[in-house]
DNA sequence: ACTATATGCGTACATTTGTATACTTTACAA
DNA sequence: TTGTAAAGTATACAAATGTACGCATATAGT
């Protein structure tokens, strides 16, 4: 068992709750217990403070979302191109995971600092584990590995982003989708073509 | 007299307060008072609730930071070039209008919708009014206006989330100044290969 | 079989909160 | 000067909150 029950149960409220009211901050011990239909007082066998809960929950969030990330990549994602099915993909994986990433969102410029930490923390995994991916697409093969970095740093930033925005407004998504990929085509030229003019002026 | 004393009075003590605690959603209608220096009821004169107060809030904002910005355009920023110089520029503002600006980065994702919806405005409307200067700078003749609207939506969206950092980590702010300019160099030339890839397919 | 440890529940209480009602002060127009 | 509306205050109370203390149950190790 990775968690105990209940403690188990306590994250998944703190999670519903987050991801409806776009705030854990806002989020009383006893109301989480209610959700998770225990008493208050089981809150203190689990953790010791909510700032405790919010770093589980973030971790909690991470792992889910890392290990559903890595198998779509495995099984379907193409990093040869940046084409519409992968961004599909995407959007798809954005849906299925809503309240994860609705929170994960929300939580960035939170209340406390170590929740934000852990989750700025999680963000540089995750931008880092598609970098490795994507440096050994054709196209970035001339940049230095920084700059492929930083790139991906910049279209997770956008990502996390507009995951909220495509969540709940279902009129924008097609919008969404178009900007996305249109965004996602300038950083790659934008940085290949920054790349060049260095090179030439370092000659 | 914009405000009578003691709404002016509430709203300047919601945004200290949200500043310090990076969250409006959890300040209380009393605490609120204290700080003020008023007697709760008084909110109830002023206010119907707080996501009314948080609204005005946002607009205070927004017209702080907008005439300031427009005074700096007029004064001394060159648009013809984005150089070291706008840069300091801009975070020399940043660190003038701390408490507005860290305020505006933790609304976006807030708890109220109404608040979120009134932020998303103000940006929107910065974006077109930075959007409307940069259109005459001489490399971006070559993009469509709706281009360069979108290239300042992104370049708004990148500034106010490392505003924050660039207020709270004293050390990391070399770092984000100069990565601010690279990505604001990606883009525009990003931008632009991407129109000039585009017009070679239409022809 | 016994004991220790982890998990959970019930009761209790002081504190804080939002808000209702009624009163006072200030400002200004008639 | 007086009357009226706006702004602020005082008192009061029900509801919710965090947390302390003690007890119950289950699980697992000896």
């Amino acid at each position: 068992m990775a968690y105990a029950e209940g403690k188990q149960k306590l994250i998944d409220a703190a999670m519903k709750l987050s991801a409806e009211k776009r705030s854990f901050a806002n989020i009383g011990l006893r109301e989480l217990a209610r959700e998770a239909g225990l008493n208050p007082n089981t809150f203190y066998r689990h953790f010791e403070s909510l700032d405790d809960l919010g770093i589980c929950m973030i971790e909690d969030i991470g792992d889910t979302l890392s290990s559903a990330l890595s198998a779509v990549r495995k099984e379907k994602f193409d990093p040869a191109r940046v084409n519409d099915q992968s961004l599909e993909l995407f959007f798809k994986f954005v849906l299925q995971y809503q309240n994860a990433l609705t929170v994960a969102a929300c939580e960035r410029y939170s209340t406390s600092p170590s929740v934000r930490k852990a989750l700025e923390d999680r963000l540089e995994r995750f931008a880092l584990e598609i970098a490795a991916d994507a440096a050994q697409m054709g196209a970035l093969l001339v940049l230095p590995r920084e700059q492929v970095d930083q790139v991906m740093r910049h279209i997770i930033h956008h990502c996390f982003r507009v995951a909220v925005e495509y969540i709940e407004h279902t009129e924008k998504r097609e919008q969404i989708f178009s900007e996305t990929r249109d965004y996602i085509m300038m950083l790659f030229m934008g940085a290949i073509s920054l790349q060049q003019a260095r090179e030439e002026i370092g000659d």
